[in-house]
DNA sequence: ATTCATTGCAAGTACTCACTTGCGTGGAGG
DNA sequence: CCTCCACGCAAGTGAGTACTTGCAATGAAT
């Protein structure tokens, strides 16, 4: 990949996370790389090849690899907090309008398989995770799927209605989210008494 | 409001929930009002302007209104079920994927606004009611406007991660969904030994 | 019977879009 | 010195966009 290919990429994938895929002109895109609109057009098949082509890239798929969830400790409160945190530092505020903004009847179909992935690891890792705390005795017996859905459920909704709304709905820092969530998944809510 | 504006109104919105704002044509919009394209910009001055009129409707708003928190039995379990059963009655698959649509730099600095109330609602809401379960002496002491957010996060994150992705990422069911997580919100994971 | 508002129809405007073409230029490698 | 390649530049294509206009037909109210 050349510089001025990936100068490309780079431009394109920032301009449809702030615009959306449609709102994105290939004008807007030369103007930013600093290159003539036809450069665009001699690297690329087309506007599509080029958001197809940065979405095959690590940098524009959040940097999710199987060693996120290298450093288990089998301890519930550290794990859940070192998968949460993991997971909001790359799925950031960044990464989640970049999804929100490639939802065009003109390329979901071909970019939605791969923006599921990454939610599909995490249930999929956290649903065997919490078996093997099960087996280990320290988890009650329940339906871990659903479980793992409900715990994923939450750290997306945060980091997408951070996304959204930023501050001006939730002035709630990732760092406290975190804790305060697994606090409450693990001990409950109610009085004991 | 006469029916052929309703109509407008009624197939834009569809449309905007299918395809977003930018993607959506006033030819389409003609096209299944079954009407002439010029009648539009008789009846409203702009695309615009159908989906601002659309959006001061309770019907594509999500029906939210205040008696949703209505019949609070100061029960955690039930109470917590009827809150989130309520919300995910009314933001629905639809009304998410209209938001979305919603997300064009045309137009979203005019609905972002709107949109934002409804999670706010819910969010304060919540955090009122954990103050009152805690001095009814129901409720452990804890940062009450946290735990709303949490709450209302995975309540928020499943409905979203539906309507995206279907039952192809997420097959449990509703019913289920709200009850497991309820149990676990109140009781906490860990084993009791 | 006349009026009047609503709508359809056909044509058209001005603009923007993705994408193309032909030619010139500058710089690196042999 | 020559070749080649990447790129800039200017101009243009055809299709699509939101939005407009003039005229005719319909039908309900007066």
């Amino acid at each position: 990949m050349d510089e001025t290919s990936q100068k490309i990429i780079d431009v394109t994938m920032a301009l449809v996370r702030d615009k959306g895929y449609v709102a994105t002109t290939t004008k807007d895109i030369a103007k930013d790389a600093q290159i003539n609109e036809c450069t665009i057009f001699r690297k690329f098949k087309g506007k599509k090849d080029i958001v197809l082509s940065g979405m095959k890239q690590q940098e524009w798929r959040a940097n999710i690899t199987p060693d996120v969830f290298k450093n288990v400790k089998w301890n519930l409160q550290e794990d859940l907090e070192m998968f949460m945190n993991n997971y909001l530092d790359r799925v950031n505020a960044d990464f989640v309008n970049l999804s929100i903004g490639l939802r065009a009847p003109q390329i979901y179909d071909e970019t939605a398989a791969l923006i599921m992935k990454i939610p599909e690891i995490f249930i999929q890792y956290l649903t065997t995770y919490f078996e093997k705390m099960h087996d280990k005795g320290k988890l009650a017996e329940m339906d871990f799927h659903s479980l793992a859905i409900t715990i994923f459920s939450s750290t997306f909704g945060y980091t997408f209605l951070k996304a959204s709304f930023e501050d001006k709905l939730i002035d709630v820092k990732q760092k406290d989210y975190v804790e305060q969530s697994v606090k409450m998944f693990i001990n409950g809510i109610q009085k004991n008494s």
